[in-house]
DNA sequence: CTTGACACCTAGCATTCCTATGCCTAGGAT
DNA sequence: ATCCTAGGCATAGGAATGCTAGGTGTCAAG
């Protein structure tokens, strides 16, 4: 998948996986692997600056936690993250649809395609 | 619509429109604005160069033209833009369905949640 | 003669994602 | 013992892209 192609979408997916439940940043890139089926396979260098600024932008919160000797950063998502992702997910949509629009083949189309 | 959503996917637009018939950058952005339902309004800082970069890649090519007394640079695809925009748009479905899935809640999923 | 639509162009900015690299632990293989 | 792999986090720097903001010019309507 061309990476500029996630630009912009990153956000949401992460939003996405992290209201499912509280998840720590590995496990999180994992999910995306997962629920994508294979086809959204980010690098760390991806993902962790998203989170950090998710972070930032009050979406995400986050503590760390000791597991087996191995420290986690784990996430969870905000009220505003919640409100946020649903907003993204409209967003999304309505996205999908305008350039599925334009990218469907179609007849030509002049000033008067559009009726009152 | 949030700017950096369309980012990655402007070309594949692009050329879809300009696939069904040559056009000059002005009727581009009317058409883009026109099929995608008054979704995607763009600037023209944002389509002329992506025009040129197309032209420099080499997938759409260009002439002028003159109409009463107004200068147009028409733009068509050449081979390699037919060819391109084809990928783009499997490109552009795999994209879709990947994010859909990220997308669409759905229960929490552990390691066994991808069946052999 | 001013406004608005038509039509093109560019510099510079902001944002985003990726590459590359570094650091650390645990567990299995050699 | 040593190495490698997986797990786990982090950052700097580069590349690409789209937008803001400005500029040029024609033509028709008011």
């Amino acid at each position: 998948m061309r990476s500029e192609t996630l630009k912009g979408h990153l956000d949401a997916l992460i939003l996405s996986v992290v209201s499912i439940g509280p998840l720590h940043g590995y496990a999180i890139i994992e999910q995306l692997r997962l629920r994508s089926g294979g086809a959204m396979t980010l690098p760390e260098g991806t993902v962790y600056p998203a989170l950090h600024r998710l972070e930032a932008a009050g979406l995400l919160s986050s503590y760390w936690s000791q597991t087996a000797g191995r420290r986690r950063r784990v996430y969870e998502l905000t009220r505003r993250g919640e409100r946020e992702l649903g907003t993204r997910r409209a967003e999304w949509r309505e996205f999908a649809h305008a350039v599925e629009a334009v990218l469907s083949p179609a007849e030509p189309s002049g000033p008067t395609a559009v009726p009152a």
